[in-house]
Parts: C-alpha cells; structure tokens; sequence
RNA sequence: GCCCGCCUGGCGGAAUGGUAGACGCAGCGGACUUAAAAUCCGCAGUCCGCAAGGACAUGCCGGUUCGAGUCCGGCGGCGGGCACCA
C-alpha cells in the first residue's frame, strides 16, 4: 500500500499489489478540472487567439448513453483536449437534441408529461456523460425543447419568412399514419416512414416549406471547397442535390384534351428527339387524371400505379407496365404523331412527370418498347458502326457517337446534337435548355405537441399573419391531452385562439410544429452564445464559426449536414451570420458493434447472460449462465436492443473506469470503420491503465526532482551515456508518431504508439550493460512525464494521476499544460540496421554506423555469408542504396 | 443497374515504392504461488529442415520497377450509398 490514492474500496475485493484506483481517482480529476474552468472559453475571444471549436453530434435524450455516444464523444474528446495543449482556445460544447415523438408516446403509454420525461433522461445522460471525464465546458448547455432556445428559433424562422425563405404551400405530402404526421422525402425510406417503419401514403395537405431549394446549385458547387469532409459524403450530397441538364420539350396534342393543348415533358437527352416512339405520363399527371375519367381501364391502370408501393414493386422485379390513353402528341421536329402511355415508372415529383420515350438509347425505354411493340429508332451511331446494318437488340446505347436519322442533327457527336436540338427547340418556342434538380423543398410541418411551435396566426380576413416579436416565443401549452389521436395542440381547448395581430379579430394560432431537424440546423451557431436573447450574438458567430471538426455518424451524411448546411445561408442571408458553411472539417465514425448471442429456444441473450470457454480445438463455445443451455455465438453486428447485443456504458465505466472505456474504443481499430466491442479488449485495456499507474507508482522513487532533471538532461553526462540516449531516443520518437497519429485522426496507432513507449520506458529500468544511473534518472523522468502528456487526451484522468505522483510539488494539471516538443536531434541514432537484398530479396541485415560511407556499406553487405551464397559468384551489375533503409545487390 | 470504398496471421489492425505482419486481443510454454488471480519472462504467418537455412505468403491474373501490400490494367469477392431521376 502506498498511500491514500491507492487505498483498497471497501465495496470490491481488492488486489495486494498497490493499484490504480480509478473509483476515486477518476471523480477527484473531474471536480479538479471543474473548479479550475478548464473549459471554459469566453463568447468572445481575445484577438489574435487560435480558436478551435470540437463538435460531436449531441444526442437525442432517450435516457441513457449507449455505446454510439461513448465512441463520438471520445472521439472528440481527443481532438479537443488535443487542440487544447498546441495552444488552441478550444470551445467543445454540449447539448440536448430534446424535442421529438418518444417524448409524446411517453406521455401516451405513462401519462408521463414530455417536459418531465425530457428533462429526466437528460439529467441521467448529463451524469453519465460527465462520468465519461469529457473535456466539456457544461455551462453552455442547452435543449431544444428550452423556450429560450426553440423561442430564438420562431425568430429565425420570422426572418426567413421576410425573406422569402419560408412558404406556405398546399402540396403532396408523405403521410405517416402510425405518428400520424407528414414526412419529409428524406424521411421516407424504402416508401416507409423512418421512425415508424410505417407503409407511407400520398396526401394533399397545406404545410410550411423552407426553400431549400433556392440554394440548390450553392450547396453543390461549394461542396468542392469542403476538403475535409469525407469524399463518400459529398458524393451523397451531390447525387442527393442530383443536377441535371436538359431540356423542357413541350409537345402538342394532336387534339386537345379538357381544354389543355400540349405536354411538357423534361429530358436529358434531347439529341435523341428524333429516335421517339412514345410520350409517356405518371399516373398522377393531369393526362393520366383525363384517360381515366373517360376509360374505365385506364382508371383500373391509374389506381394500380396508385397502390403499387414500393415494396410491390420490388417484389415485381421493378416491371415496366404501361396503359395507352389513345391521346396522340405531334412531333415538335417532324410533326409525326405519336402514342400517349401512362407508365408506372415516370415519377410525377421529378421533372415535369412526363417523359418521351426514345427505346434505343434508353434501357428503360427500350424495356417498355419492347413489351408493348413499339417501334426502336436508332438515331446514335456507335463509332465505327454501319448506318446502314446498325441496330439495337436487347440493349440500348447510352454512349457517345455519331448522330444520324436525325434530320439537321446528323453528323453531331452526342453534346453537339444536344445543343443544336436546343437550338432549335427555342428557335421554334417549343422548349428551353434547362437544369434540372432533384433536390425538393424541405416540407417542415409536423402535426406534433412536442416541437416548436411554428410562429403563424391565419387569420381569416388578413391571411397568413407572423406573430409579432414581442409576442415571441409561442410556448408550448403545459396542460395537453393524450389520450386522442392526431395533434395535441388542435384539440387544446384554448391555445390556438387568438387575436388577429393585425385585424384583432378571432383567428387561430398554427398548430403545426417544427421537424425536428430544423432544431438540429443551427444550434452549433447557438453554442457560441446560448444564453443570448437573439438567435446569435454577431460578434460570437464570427469569432468561432466554422465548426472546425465535426464529429457524427454516417447515418447524418445527408438529412442533418444538408440542412444545416441550407441554414447557415439562410442565416447569412437574413444577417445571423457570415459564414455559409457550418462545418470546416467532418469526421464520420463508424458503429459500434458487438457479437450476438441465442439461447436453445432461438431467443436473444443479452452479453452478460452467457459464460464462454475455449473447446479442445481451440474454438469458442458458449452456455447460459448459472446452467449449461448451449448458447450460440451469432454474427457481428451493430448493437441493438431488439438483438439485445448491447453493452451499457454505465456498467463499464462502473467495472473499469472511463479511462478503460475510452482507451479501448480508441485503440480496437481506426475511428471511421465499425468496431467490434468484446469483453477481452476490454479487460486488455484495463490492464494497460494499471499497467501505466504500476510503472509510475514504481519508478518515481528513482526520479530526481523535475529541476534536477533538467540539469541533468543538459549535461554532457546525458549526451554519452547510451542506456540514457536511447530511452531518450524513444520518448522523443513516441511524441513525434503520437502527434502525428493524433493529427490523422489515427488514434488505434496513437494509441500503439503508446503501448511501445511504455515498453520502452519499462525495458529502461533494468538497462542492460554500462549506464549512468544519474543521467539515466534524469531521462527516466522525462520518459514518464511524457507518457503521462502523451496519453492525456485519451485517458485524461490516469494521466493527471500520473502527473500529481511525478511532480507532487507543481500544482499544474496536465489538462492546462502545453503539448510536448519533440527534439528532432535526439532521434538521431548512431547506427542503423540496414536490409541486404540480392535482387530484391532479404539475404541479411548489417547494423552500420550513421555516415558510413557508401563503398564501406556495400563492402559490409557483400561481405555477409548469405549474400554471398545469394550472390553465388555472380558479377554485381548494380548497387543500390538507399539511406538507413536497404542496400540492393544486382546480379 | 449506376456510383463509391474495401480485401494483409486465429482476430482487430500497422507499414513516406525499400527488412510485410508494428501494437493489441486470443493462444502456447515457463517463473512466482499451497493454489488461483494478478504480475513477470519467452514462443508464435504457412510449409520443408535437427539446425543453419530455404521456399511460399498482403483476394486472383498480368504489367511497370533494382525492389510492389503500396503504382497501372484486368478479374473475383465483400461492404456501403443511390435508384424506375427521364
């Protein structure tokens, strides 16, 4: 026993040998780091200082902390202490995305209200997160269901409103009939709601519409200048945004339909107008409405498409199915007519839901053609092919030739002949050149309690009115009623009602409320000033955005870095801010996944159910705990309650300390990859940080003092003394690749990193050969100092532990000391072991002096046994050497 | 279908075109212990060989190079994203 840090818990059976005691330890660093405001930055900071800001994704309250949140707030724990000591003034933040619908079906199955429900599971995910050890600075903590925030957000959404950037629109919406809400598209997936799981349905609704789509060709174009965003996530973003360029080509029908007397259909491929066949409708196109009003089938056909979900359509193989409407177009070039189809794969949100078909350089035209008979005009020529045999078969051809059968086109290559079909097309007022993008609108109504209330009265002589400022926030009522379907805020019996700001009136309040990934689109630009009663104070915004690494799953790569991406310019257009980007720098992290277990009877065992040993092959096997039930070992998989092949952070930081949890997470494998979380790597850990604490506790009695230390380390004493030179050697080494590897992001060869080191400092305790024990004392302490700087953004509170038994004098905590410099000139070693190849294979290796010159290495190589009976008295046509790495013999 | 990414021991992985397998996990042998745990020392890609040593090895086939896990071409497999997008 060593002294009062070290003493045994009394609720654990412990060790004789004297161990790191974390369960007092890791508390004690924290209040430490607490009282001194480790963490804390101003709003403002002081000119000239190097700002950092470290964001992770804050996390839904759902309760408690799984092992997704360890892993990104460790993730960035490491950036922002790491920042921190090169001197940054680092603002790492945190915060409740608060608002949603598990809050509601909450206070639907419990008759627990949302606020409480909230506010609770923060306050247990609050202590958990600081038992974590996270270099956070709390005091600008907020939620988004605080009315001091979502009250900032109603102004934010007014000042769009007046610039244009908020609509009011009557539109086709996804409706989820289990939340009984709209979706946005990118909330539906696979045709099912993203929450719910739910089978989506088409409905006409009038809701509240941010216009993203105004900034559709910025948010491409400027994903060029995000070059430390991942590659795979601007490419989702970019076919997401989904530019296109084409034509609108408007056909006249033969005879007019209902009064209407031409289609417009877009297309990318207007050079191949000539090679048509069909014009082909969505089945909720006006011509499809107008067949089906006259023909029964059609209406048969129309109402298919209707219920055709996706699912179904997946199952059919996706088959091309089609319905004539005996409506004729007249070819805008040749006025040859044509067939009107209604076809089940023309989508009525993208383009003008109308397309013309042309089979032979269209797959899916070709398919549709094929299976009703109608004709296939090549109008592209493959290179070197003959006009006169050409034809397609089974495969249409989308490449580049030559154009022919196509009138003043022939003779164009592909992007010549669009741009003369243009041309003409707008020379004869039949269609335009145009870009065309996939991206839609952000419909933002949710039909919800608990959201922010979106900030309009309707009023019914004034219209749509804004709530004035002064009348801002608009509360969520307290006194809501649960136990009937649809929205809260509707059935409340007097919320809705109020004055027509403008008229004075009766009018009603809107009851929708926010999406909830409009609370999510700005509030890194809250953190920098969160108390404030504005949105963002300008000065704060400016000083501290961009976000300069963001931290997240790939799960946000498009819905959340999208929007926020859309509000900062809106927030820039209405003046908030001045930057457009959000996030300078994004890292993605990949899941935490765990192996799963089964029971005889097929049910899922959670981890902690089930005793492993290892068979006489050396295989794994398992059983059910307290028992011998055969368990079997199932796949990998991300964690997941229903697999229940989960691991609770809780427990483990209990078991071993959040040094522990944060080490192994870091050290298992590169952060963007999915990582295996498994008892063992666990326990290794674990060892590693009594490991570390052993070594320390150990040697510090053959320290001198930190002063002494110094002197002895300037002394020529430490400039000869080998044993002393090396482990020099090795803790400059460890801080150059541990730097480097932190850098990168490389945290698992930090880490190993870290792991050599200390191998290195323990092989220097009992160093073989002559050595000075005095200059060596003074190495051993710089040594440990490091290791205990070195591993500090990783496991912080074993690192000042370490720290306080080093230098029990200084007062200093590592988590306000500087980063170590790493002394270039110490690396240098005085011989190198160099590879011998002949002819590019290993024969030996030979340990030279550094600056040996060039005839004594190849001398020293040649002169090797092997080499020579590699050799074999062979003449050597060429040398080569490279410096301190390989000589190579050519024969 | 299109677009990305990946493929290295039993496992996770490391490796500026220069000794492949660092470091860890699991395993094996030994020391300490009455015993176990903890700890410490050692072994460890595969095959041949007593050994010295050799052969084969980074999904497969080829190429460039004195030298390829790394660069180039082709093929295969796995994973991810998007998708009747006109």
């Amino acid at each position: 026993m060593n002294d009062s840090i070290t003493s045994p818990d009394k609720t654990a059976p412990e060790p004789a040998a004297p161990r790191y005691n974390f369960r007092a330890a890791e508390p004690r660093w924290q209040q430490a780091w607490n009282d001194r405001a480790c963490f804390s930055v101003p709003d403002v900071p002081p000119d000239g200082a190097p700002k950092y800001y470290v964001l992770e994704m804050f996390p839904y309250p759902s309760g408690k902390i799984h092992m997704g949140h360890v892993r990104n707030y460790t993730l960035g724990d490491v950036v922002a202490r790491y920042k921190r000591a090169r001197g940054h003034l680092v603002m790492h933040p945190m915060g409740w995305d608060a608002f949603g619908l598990p809050a509601e079906n909450a206070a639907r199955e419990r008759g627990t209200h949302p606020a409480k429900w909230t506010y609770a599971n923060i306050a247990n995910m609050r202590d958990e997160l600081k038992r974590m050890g996270l270099s956070l600075e709390w005091s600008r903590e907020f939620a988004t269901c605080d009315p001091e925030y979502y009250g900032q957000q109603q102004k934010l959404l007014l000042d769009f409103w007046k610039a244009g950037l908020v609509e009011r629109r009557e539109s086709w919406v996804n409706w989820d009939p289990v939340d009984n809400t709209v979706l946005a598209n990118e909330q539906v997936i696979d045709g099912r709601g993203w929450r719910s799981g739910a089978q989506v349905e088409k409905k006409k609704l009038a809701q509240w519409v941010l216009a993203i789509t105004k900034y559709a060709p910025d948010l491409l174009e400027a994903l060029g200048g995000l070059d430390r965003w991942p590659e795979r996530v601007k490419l989702m973003q970019s076919n997401w945004i989904g530019r296109s360029e084409g034509a609108r080509v408007r056909f006249a029908l033969a005879k007019p339909v209902d009064g209407t007397a031409e289609v417009e259909v877009f297309t990318t491929r207007p050079d191949t107008l000539f090679g048509m066949s069909f014009l082909a409708v969505a089945a909720e196109h006006p011509l499809a409405a107008a067949a089906a009003a006259r023909d029964a089938k059609a209406a048969e056909f129309v109402a298919e498409c209707r219920s055709m979900g996706t699912s179904e359509a997946v199952i059919e193989q996706a088959e091309k199915k089609g319905f004539d409407t005996g409506f004729r177009v007249k070819h805008p070039f040749t006025g040859a007519e044509y067939p009107v189809w209604i076809a089940n794969f023309v989508l009525m949100e993208y383009g003008t839901g109308a397309i013309f078909g042309c089979p032979a350089h269209d797959q899916r035209d070709l398919d549709f053609a094929r299976k009703y008979g109608l004709s296939v005009t090549p109008v592209v020529l493959p290179k070197g092919a003959d006009a006169a045999t050409f034809a397609v078969a089974d495969e249409a051809f989308t490449d580049d030739g030559t154009a022919f059968n196509s009138g003043f086109l022939d003779g164009l290559d592909v992007a010549a002949a669009k741009r003369g079909a243009i041309d003409a097309l707008e020379k004869q007022g039949a269609g335009t050149g145009v870009v065309n993008w996939r991206l839609r609108d952000w419909g933002v109504s949710r039909q919800r309690y608990w959201g922010c209330p979106i900030p309009f009265i309707h009023c019914d002589d004034c219209g749509v009115q804004p709530v004035p400022d002064a009348e801002l926030p608009v509360r969520l009522p307290e006194d809501v009623d649960f136990s009937k379907p649809g929205n809260p805020l509707d059935h409340h019996p007097t919320w809705k009602h109020v004055a027509c700001p403008n008229c004075g009136k009766p009018a009603r309040r809107e009851t929708d409320t926010c999406d909830t990934f409009v609370d999510s689109s700005w509030y890194f630009a809250r953190f920098c000033s969160p108390r404030a009663d504005v949105p963002v104070t300008k000065a704060a915004v400016d000083a501290w955005l961009p976000v300069d690494q963001y931290i997240g799953g790939i799960e946000h790569a498009i819905l959340h870095l999208l929007y926020s991406r859309f509000f900062s310019r809106a927030m820039k257009a209405t003046g908030h801010l001045t930057v457009e980007e959000p996030f300078a720098g994004l890292f993605t992290q990949g899941m935490v996944q765990h192996e799963s277990y089964k029971g005889a009877d097929g049910r899922w065992l959670y981890p902690e159910e089930v005793d492993f040993s290892v068979t006489a092959e050396g295989l794994r096997s398992a059983t059910l705990k307290g028992g011998n039930e055969p368990v079997t070992i199932g796949r990998v998989e991300a964690m997941s309650k229903s697999k229940r092949n989960t691991v609770d952070p809780g427990a483990i930081i209990a078991k071993y300390g959040a040094d522990t949890a944060r080490w192994f997470i870091l050290s298992d494998n590169p952060p963007d990859r999915d990582m295996e979380w498994t008892e063992s790597g666990v326990a290794g850990a674990y060892r590693f940080t009594q490991r570390v604490f052993r070594i320390v506790d150990e040697m510090r009695a053959e320290l001198p003092s930190p002063e002494l230390a110094a002197t002895i380390l300037s002394s020529p004493v430490a400039a000869t003394d080998r044993a002393t030179k090396e482990l020099r050697r090795a803790t400059h080494r460890a801080i150059k690749s541990v730097t480097e590897a932190l850098e990168t992001f490389a945290f698992n060869v930090a880490v190993a990193r870290l792991y050599e080191f200390a191998n290195a400092i323990e092989a220097a305790r009992a160093p073989s050969g002559q050595f000075d024990a005095v200059a060596l004392g003074g190495a051993k302490r710089e040594a440990l100092e490091t290791l205990a700087r070195l591993s500090a953004p990783m496991m912080p509170h074993l690192a000042e532990e370490a720290w306080s038994l080093l230098c029990p004098d200084h007062a200093d905590l590592v988590a306000l000391l500087p980063w170590p410099e790493a002394d270039l000139a110490l690396l240098v070693a005085e011989s190198v072991t160099l590879a011998v190849q002949v002819l590019g294979k290993l024969r030996a290796t030979i340990e030279v002096p550094v600056g040996a010159s060039e005839e004594s290495i190849f001398a020293a190589a040649e002169a090797e046994e092997n080499v020579q009976r590699a050799v074999a008295g062979k003449p050597i046509r060429k040398r080569i050497h490279v410096p301190g790495r390989v000589v190579n013999l050519v024969v």
